[in-house]
RNA sequence: CGGGGUGUGGCUCAGGUGGUAGAGUGCUUGCUUCGGGAGCAAGAGGCCGUGGGUUCGAGUCCCGCCACUCCGACCA
């Protein structure tokens, strides 16, 4: 491709409303256009990249036996409404109206559809297992769409459903994408992690995601250097400290007013948050729960909420809490709640004694509280996040906290799909069962935003090869030099013979213009023709590393084979 | 959902107290330059987000709406 015909433009600004690398290399580089709030376009470099990264996801899966198809993106509410998640997706589904005021949705994810097609297509255990796939935008209308195309409304995700006939098929089946999703990032050259990840409340026997570390992730991760131990934050746990054998004190009613939080409660008392247990109070799907953690943690609301197999949850309303304790909002304690209602205790809290909680009365908290003694937990499970310093469940080291961009997701679903759409199968005996469902997921222009935070420096992105748009752009400095430009014409002939993509710069600009533009687009090597085109001598730059080096003509052939 | 910010040439932004719009960059042309976003000169390019209102007169003041964007979303 000649420059002068390329569809391009790059910028030297720093587009207004862009805030990390990869958004604002690929709004400078020109590889994208918002059209409105987390939407998209991608233009002629853009989409170059896109179908790269989408070539080498196809070539894995194919290679891992998935067959792929395409579904509408345009989808009628029928198709969502038998599992319930017509509903259950609620404002974040895009809903439309056709003229005779039938309702759809442009697909958020695409388990449905896949599913009824297996089911009305295939009937026996001998078609099984199967596993499909798409390449396809998805819509979801976010709260806030963010970052580029790291969360958009509009984005492109490649989804596979697998179909056996038991748990041990989809054992198999999902780990032939687990070695897939392997070989794909891999490929790409991304450093990344996977992690252990949570299955909700509505089942699965198991999930991972494949993160890529990066402090922009939305994602915190816990891993241990040590073990190997992964996880994401709903999912992690900690190894826990052993139980105080203190004797148990006389409770205590202490005063204290307008201590509230526990910043304020350790400023008035003196001590330290370990000390105390905080009791919130949760209306999970309507009923009133309270959590108790101890003051120093936060409550891993995923981790609740399977626990009540939650649909919806959300902190008490200040009301609730008022009836419930009859106290202001902030003392709320397990003794003395003036309504019967679960209390679910963390496993950490039961080894606690002595502790001080809310008294459910205001500006009033209790000290030398002890579980089993003061009050009863209904339900002790661990409910807390993990934090900085905690130690590793598997080896007790200590376990290290990042952030990560999830690229890609797989998913044991078990049963929930085929028995709601009842996607069944006939076995030996003629007996009917539900087949046994996987998911994968894959963000491919989430990865591709990835890929720039990880390659990127102050010159602009640092593609790897398989990903470039082109992988080589030859740069005649001077465009009426009949010598330069002859030389420069043959090998970027001989680079696309040789099955290169190339780009010529033929644009009658300095230097200095074109090598900007080059590396701000990141191809993986520049090949300049220049001071000694005479003597048949080019330079080479590679934009990985940035090393440079003089170079015959065959030579320079040569380097393209290397890049990588 | 709550709060803040911003909408002015393609892009980044200026435009006290009201008087029909400017810079840089990019684009076009010419001359000079020519290995890291050159210099000079001449140009083209804007219903100042949108609808009302106040006023002789509104980019500017007032009200509504829309869009974009950032932060927060109750940890008792």
């Amino acid at each position: 491709m000649r420059v002068s015909n390329l569809f391009f433009a790059t910028q030297r600004e720093v587009p207004a409303d862009a805030e990390i690398p990869s958004h604002k290399l690929m709004l400078r580089a020109g590889l994208i256009r918002k059209v409105s709030s987390g939407i998209y376009a991608y233009m002629p470099m853009g989409f170059k990249v896109y179908k790269n990264v989408e070539k080498i996801i196809r070539e894995e899966m194919d290679r891992a036996g998935a067959q792929e198809l395409i579904m509408p993106a345009l989808l009628p509410a029928e198709t969502y409404q038998a599992s319930g998640r017509w509903e259950r997706f609620g404002p974040e589904m895009f809903r439309l109206n056709d003229r005779k005021s039938a309702q759809f949705c442009l697909g958020p994810t695409h388990e449905e559809p896949f599913t009824e097609a297996v089911r009305d297509t295939f009937r026996s255990y001998k078609n099984l297992p199967v596993t499909l796939y798409q390449i396809q935008h998805k819509y979801r209308d976010e709260v806030r769409p963010r970052f580029g195309v790291i969360r958009s409304r509009e984005f492109v995700m490649k989804d596979a459903y697998s179909f056996d006939i038991d748990e041990e098929g989809l054992d198999k089946s999902y780990q032939k994408m687990y070695d897939a999703y392997r070989r794909i990032f891999d490929r790409l050259g991304l450093d990344y992690t996977i992690v252990d990840a949570d299955t909700g409340a509505m089942g699965g026997s198991g999930s991972q995601e494949f993160m890529v570390k990066s402090p922009i992730g939305e994602d915190a991760i816990c891993f241990c250097d040590a073990c190997g131990y992964a996880a994401n934050e709903e999912k992690a746990t900690c190894r826990e400290g052993e139980p105080d054998g203190s004797d148990m004190l006389a409770i205590e009613k202490i005063h204290t007013p307008d201590a509230k939080t526990i910043e304020e409660l350790v400023a008035f008392m003196g001590t330290t948050p370990d000390k105390f247990v905080k009791t919130i109070l949760y209306n999970i799907d309507g009923r009133i729960v309270a959590a108790m953690v101890r003051g120093d943690r936060d409550i891993n609301e995923t981790k609740l909420g399977n626990i009540y197999e939650a649909m919806e949850m959300d902190l008490a309303s200040f009301d609730d809490v008022e009836r419930i304790t009859g106290a202001k909002v902030g003392f709320a304690g397990p003794v003395g709640l003036k309504e019967k209602i679960d209390i679910v205790m963390d496993t950490e809290v039961a080894g606690m004694r002595n502790f001080i909680v809310g008294a459910c009365e205001t500006d009033h908290h209790f000290k030398n509280v002890n579980p089993g003694r003061d009050f009863n937990a209904d339900i002790v499970k661990d409910i807390k996040n993990v934090k900085e310093g905690d130690l590793c469940p598997k080896c007790g080291q200590k376990i290290g906290m990042a952030r990560g961009v999830e690229v890609g997701h797989i998913f044991k679903l078990g049963t929930k799909y085929s028995d709601a759409l009842n996607c069944v199968y006939l076995d030996k005996e003629g007996k009917e069962h539900s087949m046994v469902m996987g998911c994968y997921g894959i963000g491919v222009s989430r990865t591709i935003a990835a890929i720039i935070e990880q390659y990127n420096d102050e010159d602009g992105i640092k593609w790897p090869a398989v990903a470039a748009p082109y992988k080589v752009i030859v740069i005649p400095t001077k465009t009426n030099d009949e010598q330069i430009m002859e030389l420069s014409e043959k090998l970027y002939n001989a680079y696309i013979d040789n099955g290169f993509e190339t780009l010529i710069d033929d644009r009658n600009e300095r230097p200095g213009v074109k090598f900007k533009d080059a590396d701000l687009l990141g191809i993986p090597l520049r090949v300049t023709v220049g001071r000694r085109a005479a003597e048949g001598i080019v330079e080479l730059k590679f934009r990985m590393d940035g090393t440079t080096a003089e170079a015959t003509y065959e030579e320079a052939l040569e380097a393209a084979g290397k890049i990588r």
